[in-house]
DNA sequence: CCCGAATGTGTACATCGTACACAACGGGTG
DNA sequence: CACCCGTTGTGTACGATGTACACATTCGGG
């Protein structure tokens, strides 16, 4: 009894599609656990397969959780991106600007908030972040979360929201707020909120990048 | 020959400060790779002592970690105190508020600039974070960051600096912000930044709070 | 002086990442 | 069609880590 615990223990020798398998279950993981519960052994049990069979797909287990940070990102994105599109539809450019702007940080809050694990593996990034301009970490627009709020703030600037002179390194003052919001949201002293006491503490933070910026 | 490979191997079966022993070197490991450097064997190798005499003061890894978050969070304190201790005596209260203000998010970005192994380790609290009022992370003055940091915004209140509808929760909006920028500058897009120009982005974050409180 | 509580040691185990050698597959060339 | 070799998975093995359990040593009071 028992003989195949959950997985069916595929039957081929080859996988097939271990490489996504893996990823697929390393989000899981990170779902879960956050990136450090991103576990080499731990993916490749889910896939039914022999742990060092990852490695014929990834350099190392940094190599895999860079992959699945990836795929998370891309999930914020996509986050962002049905906020931006649940707004109501808007005559005036400049109301409508402001709003795919503030849609920005709320997805992005609203991200960090469902899915903390993945949020926490989206930017967590050993050693060097600047992978927050890859293709792989865009959403279904073809745009990263970074290039969201890029193209926001353009449109801000367009409408006359933003000054010019005050649009170089906006993304960052604009990113720093938020994120900082976030990581207090997910293990700082913000923890625990109730879902709708976070909306308002992200739209107040929001207000505030809105005058400061 | 090498015998005594660096440490002199305590002649005494008592170590007689070994608490104390582990949290240094648990902040030295902290300092050089951050919060999972911190690791049980290499603290009580260190320390000229078996891994398990850990144990006799610590439940696990996770409560020696904690001890060397919350001194390195104390530090961070210490950072802002000496940050505003510098700042050029004023006549003008409201000015002298202005800067105390400052000089924590100053103090805090300067920290994480200057010792990112040990911020990463004082912010990484897993689980949770609400350590962040104890005692055990105050530095000279007996306040802890978090408290600093509301002194400093109840002194813009009273010299008229901050309409005082606007105080509650403020620090939360502070603190995102220069937190985000922090991890930005750490691990994220803007590391490898000048020294110059890491305190240009934080004049200017500093600037957008102050504008948008 | 002597005995119990506090503190450190020794041994042991599960889990992890990963290196190295071997095995099974399967597609292209003869 | 047969063979051969590159790709992909397996097996075995090693060192490191956290930590449980039993034992040894020491110190401070009675």
């Amino acid at each position: 009894m028992a003989a195949d615990a959950g997985k069916p223990k595929r039957g081929t020798y080859r996988h097939g599609d271990l490489r996504n398998a893996l990823v697929r279950a390393g989000l899981e993981l990170a779902r879960q656990g956050g990136p450090e519960a991103v576990v080499l052994r731990a993916a490749t049990r889910e896939a039914g397969v022999a742990p060092n069979a990852a490695y014929r797909h990834f350099a190392d287990r940094a190599a895999l959780l860079h992959a699945v940070s990836q795929e998370a990102m891309a999930q914020v994105a996509r986050t962002m991106e049905a906020e931006q599109a649940a707004l109501p539809p808007t005559a005036d450019p400049a109301a409508a600007a402001r709003a795919r702007f503030r849609a920005v940080g709320t997805g992005y809050l609203r991200f960090a908030q469902e899915e903390p694990g993945l949020f926490r593996t989206a930017f967590h990034v050993p050693g060097d972040m600047s992978h927050a301009a890859d293709d792989s970490a865009a959403g279904g627009s073809g745009k990263t979360p970074f290039e969201l709020l890029g193209a926001a703030l353009d449109g801000l600037v367009e409408t006359g929201r933003l000054p010019a002179d005050r649009r170089p390194g906006a993304e960052f003052l604009a990113w720093s707020a938020v994120h900082g919001l976030a990581a207090l949201l997910i293990d700082g002293p913000l923890r625990g909120l109730q879902p709708d006491q976070v909306h308002d503490a992200g739209q107040h933070l929001i207000d505030m990048v809105e005058r400061g910026l």
